[in-house]
DNA sequence: GATAGTTTTTGACATAGGTCAAAAACGGGG
DNA sequence: CCCCGTTTTTGACCTATGTCAAAAACTATC
């Protein structure tokens, strides 16, 4: 379990008063297993942050379900584009397991970022490394065999390999259900 | 040709004292057709901006040179990984054409970011931008064929597919040289 | 602990796109 | 306008991974 402000607090500086106003605009739920935080067409209005569970977020193409990213304890999980451009998500958002999650309303961060400027840090710092993260993905994708970037996962989230489902690993890593299943079965 | 400043000024309110500040600790320079920006091993300590030209950003893997992105006309072009991560950077940045350039340094812009707090959210926003960008090229890795790649980045930079070399482009698309230079051929 | 639903595995087969090698086309300096 | 180096194209062949389908292994519910 990791909480949001403890996150922050590892990132900024947080004052008493900053520290405050996260508490006043954070609202703490949980949502069950197989319950979704955003349906595909609507728009995304909360960041949230999981602070234990776990959740995906997937669209679909060409009929089929693409697992896009899977969001374990500490980590964010919001649709990203969405919340940015502040158009319509194509991504939905399901509970794998039951999530106890923060979510803070876009509004409520864009005058946070108004009112405390030393957040705008959070929010680059935090892109920053998103942006880093993916890029790792996406020459993975393009350069590394099935085999390597299910080890490569395997090396960096040994935890979600045993928490969801194969079939969304897979979708994740780009590679079909029936070639990681082979994978797996070399070991 | 697109000047770094005229960025800005379309992305936050610029005062006089910044505008100043931004003027003070940039630099404009020019780089001929085939020089290094950045050689792999080095630490990539500036932030630079293609006013106008084409650079090309790429590492070594398994002997070979995979592009990782083209910066065109009014785009950024660092080793984010490297700047960000003040690690060594892992890519090497090249002219392909001969480029007019601003650049900042790293310590001057963590200057600004604190001096001008309302910099910070250039530094988001502009993250925020490169991460749906690469977003949309990771789905497009996994789950389009290297034709709809192609096709994708012609709707997208047509200028770059004039400019660049068919091998970078074939090798920022994740495709090699020999499929690329067939699915032309088709048209 | 039998039943039904879901998830994973296995098998057979198809194909997009990779590799290697050679030929052709291009481009710029003399 | 010719030559040399580079870039692109073409051809032959190979392989990793996808697809479809069925069997097997789980999981949860009554």
């Amino acid at each position: 379990m990791t909480t949001l402000i403890e996150y922050l607090h590892r990132t900024i500086a947080v004052s008493d008063r900053l520290q405050q106003e996260i508490d006043r605009i954070t609202r703490q739920r949980t949502v069950e297993k197989g319950q979704y935080l955003l349906r595909a067409g609507e728009r995304c209005d909360v960041l949230r942050f999981v602070e234990q569970g776990l959740l995906r977020g997937y669209y679909i193409e060409q009929e089929k379900e693409i697992t896009n990213w899977l969001a374990i304890d500490g980590e964010f999980a919001t649709s990203f584009y969405s919340f940015i451009t502040r158009e319509a998500s194509t991504e939905s958002i399901e509970a794998i397991e039951t999530t106890v999650l923060s979510e803070i309303k876009y509004a409520d961060l864009q005058a946070l970022y108004r009112d405390f400027p030393e957040t705008e840090r959070i929010g680059r710092i935090l892109t920053e490394n998103y942006y880093i993260k993916l890029e790792g993905r996406l020459l993975a994708s393009h350069f590394k065999t099935a085999k390597e970037r299910y080890e490569q996962l395997m090396d960096a989230h040994p935890i979600l390999l045993q928490r969801a489902p194969l079939g969304y690993i897979a979708s994740y890593l780009g590679i079909s259900q029936e070639t990681l299943s082979r994978i797996r079965a070399q070991y």
